[in-house]
DNA sequence: GGCTTGGTGTACCGATCTGTAAATCTTGAG
DNA sequence: CTCAAGATTTACAGATCGGTACACCAAGCC
């Protein structure tokens, strides 16, 4: 029961749910993706609840730490990073595993509002949140947390559209009519000097 | 086998659907909720797959029909009318019985794209982008169809957020969020004679 | 009455669900 | 080597999944 083997199972878990679902996803398909025994997966983890909060865990992570590396690549003033948002949004959902986002999926497997994994699905927007108003803030923005939740509104549109027109569907560009969007709610909240 | 029965059917399993989720909710708990013995169900809909797709129907029905009516009691001008989106979603996040957009949750959980009911998840907003392009346009907008895809990105953003947040979380006010957003774009979008 | 016809309910199918008991294998200490 | 301790496997339990075979029953026609 060393400690990667638990990460590894993770790992493998969280491509397993992102594209086929949670509860379309049964312990025995995880257990025949990752070669593991069934009884084996139930030592490293009690209940399919608690594999996926440890995934959730894991994408929370990951989807982060991408995301803010990848703006600041592209840009480095905090103004920029804001826009830049949507670019990395732009790169994510033309990956062709690209699935939709797993925070919203799974809200929406699990609805009740007291439910861990819902809980732990808000808990991850509401870090995203406090992140951008804190780049709002440093551009110098006149309601920093207003734009940062305009921001994401935008943000979690683009998401869901993206997922839903996967494949080309008709709708247009979600990341760039959202960046489009973007540009003219920073400049109505950020004074230039 | 006479045709109001099945609508009641559909009428009683769209609530079912909605609070439960599709995958969560076995043809079981619908048979036990309808009143309906299994055989009965399954002379109506062949499969679950094709009842969703009924539930589906009615819920482009009766979603659409209400918002429609519902931004024209709220105004009488296209532009007040694309603005009054934003107050019908807020009534809608206020009722209690809010579980978020089932096309978002349809389409999340059977993800192919090919999949009907992934198709026909997004025909809704496809339909949705058309009606709110429509109104654009009527109000002198630049770029009819462009606004309109970003106020649908506002709303659909709005809808995930206020579905996790459900219960008075940390965040604001999602539709009132959307809404502001949704002035400004509207003024950079319409030109004032 | 007898008899068909079409909707209904009971009881069930094989597959799959989450989770577990007991047997087996691996490994490190002495 | 022996042997204990922990990890892993096989095999399965009880429930539920989507879906169905078949007996039943009421209504209309004769």
């Amino acid at each position: 029961m060393r400690p990667n083997k638990r990460d590894e199972l993770v790992r493998k878990a969280l491509d397993v749910f992102y594209r086929n679902g949670f509860h379309a996803t049964g312990m025995d398909m995880l257990v025949a993706e990752t070669g593991v025994s069934k009884t084996s997966m139930y030592k490293h983890f009690r209940t399919k609840e608690e594999l996926i909060l440890a995934v959730l865990r894991l994408r929370d992570e990951n989807f982060r730490h991408w995301l803010y590396r990848r703006i600041e690549e592209l840009s480095d003033t905090p103004e920029g990073q804001l826009l830049a948002l949507f670019d990395a949004l732009s790169d994510w959902f033309n990956k062709p595993e690209f699935r939709g986002c797993m925070f919203i999926k799974a809200s929406a497997e699990f609805q009740e509002v007291n439910h861990p994994i819902h809980a732990q699905s808000a808990a991850h927007k509401q870090i995203l949140q406090d992140h951008f108003a804190k780049l709002a803030a440093a551009a110098g923005a006149d309601q920093p947390l207003d734009l940062a939740r305009q921001l994401l509104l935008l943000k979690e549109g683009a998401i869901v559209s993206a997922a839903m027109a996967r494949g080309g569907g008709l709708a247009g560009d979600p990341a760039a009519d959202a960046k489009e969007a973007a540009r003219s709610l920073i400049n109505l909240h950020i004074q230039k000097s």
